[in-house]
DNA sequence: TCAAATATAGGCATATATGCCTACTTATTT
DNA sequence: AAATAAGTAGGCATATATGCCTATATTTGA
C-alpha cells in the first residue's frame, strides 16, 4: 500500500465527496442544510482547503446514505 | 445500513483505533511520537472525547500500516 | 446570450482540537 | 507488595475549523 501526503489526501477526499454528492443528486446547499452545517464548509471540504472532522465525515455519509468507508475509498 | 449517533461514532472509532494500535504493538506514546502529535491526544481520541480530523486519521493509518478504511470498519 | 442557480473567495468572531505541562490512576512486571 | 510502565485527567495558550456574512465567479438552463 502506498501512502500520499496529507494535503493530497485532503484533496482526494474532497474530490471523492464531490463525486458521491453529485451521484446522489445533492447541491452543496442541500447537503449543508441536511447536515446542519454551513454551505461554505462543503465548498472548503470538497476543495481540500480544510481538514474536517471524522464526525463530520460520518454525518455526511449518513445524509448521502452511503458507508463512511466509501468516502475514504480512492 | 443503520447509523448511530455522532458521539457513539466517536467512541466506536476510538475503540477500533485502540484495537489496531495494540494489534500492531504500539503504546499510545510510541504512536504519538511516530505521528508527531501529542500523546494526550491519542488518549482523548481513543476514549471518544475529541472529534479528530480526517487528516489525523489518515496519518494514524499510515503509521499503523493499515488502510484508513479499516479505522472506520466497525 | 441572458438569467438563474450553483460554487468560490475572503473577512471576522467563536468553538473546538491541539500542544505543552503537571498530577493522578490503573495495569504490568518482578 | 513494590516498582515501573502505561494511560487518564485537567488547565491554559495557541492553531485551526466553523458559523455568519457579503461579494464575485462559474456553470446550467431557458
Amino acid at each position: 500500500m502506498e501512502y500520499i501526503e496529507n494535503s493530497a489526501f485532503l484533496i482526494a477526499f474532497g474530490k471523492n465527496l464531490r463525486k458521491y454528492r453529485k451521484l446522489k443528486g445533492f447541491t452543496q446547499e442541500q447537503l449543508a442544510n441536511d447536515l446542519g452545517i454551513e454551505i461554505s464548509q462543503i465548498s472548503r471540504i470538497e476543495r481540500g482547503v480544510i481538514n474536517t472532522s471524522i464526525g463530520n465525515a460520518y454525518t455526511i455519509a449518513k445524509v448521502l446514505k452511503i458507508d463512511i468507508k466509501e468516502l475514504f475509498d480512492f
